[in-house]
DNA sequence: CCGCATCCGAGTGGATACTG
DNA sequence: CAGTATCCACTCGGATGCGG
């Protein structure tokens, strides 16, 4: 993708805002992470993030699925039972983590190696 | 650059996280895009950015400053001057912002249209 | 098992005033 | 002009308990 000139900036700020807003959280890559791995059911996800709590957990989940990364099926039954699962669309994040990747490698040698 | 593969995600989340600490905040990439556009001093970068508090935004450019994203140079006289500038290494950050930008648009664009 | 409701403390951020 | 200090309202998020 070309280079963002100077005088494009303003106009892009507020795609930019969006994008942050669905991942920039202290939670969101790290479920969507998880799910990726294989975890479908809430105590699963909950369990596999060390201090995240349910109620973070449940409102984050509403968010991602309300962005259309992750769907959430009830089973029916007892105890009934919930399943996340990302979403195809999900994976168009992947080439954004990877640029926010490579920068966060980059950066963190820059710093350290002074 | 290529994707990252599931397995590889775990290793990548440091990194990751240290970008959007960088630039994941509410006013850091603005800030960063009125120094671009040619704005120098605290208060016309201030004025640029509505909403924004002299606290919050001496304290933002503290931290870009300490991420080698902007330089602060302080102009001895009465009154004193400073001027903030964008490093070179700045603009290492744009093909990051071009694809939190991209992700945004194309989101945008699905969300609404439903 | 799933996930919401409630309570509550800590931290964030806004407004304003003030110093150098 | 540049930035800090203070006060304060508000939000966020952790802990816990409960209902389906």
């Amino acid at each position: 993708m070309k280079k963002l000139e100077h005088h494009e900036c303003k106009s892009a700020l507020l795609p930019v805002r969006d994008t942050l807003d669905i991942i920039g959280g202290k939670w969101k890559i790290l479920i969507l992470i998880s799910i990726w791995e294989g975890n479908k059911h809430f105590r699963e996800i909950e369990r596999s993030i060390p201090k995240l709590s349910t109620k973070v957990l449940s409102s984050e989940l509403k968010d991602m699925e309300a962005n259309q990364l992750i769907t959430r099926t009830v089973i029916n039954g007892f105890p009934v039972r919930t399943e996340y699962e990302a979403t195809a669309y999900s994976e168009t994040l992947k080439s954004v983590i990877a640029e926010l990747h490579s920068w966060g490698v980059n950066h963190r040698k820059k710093i350290l190696g002074q």
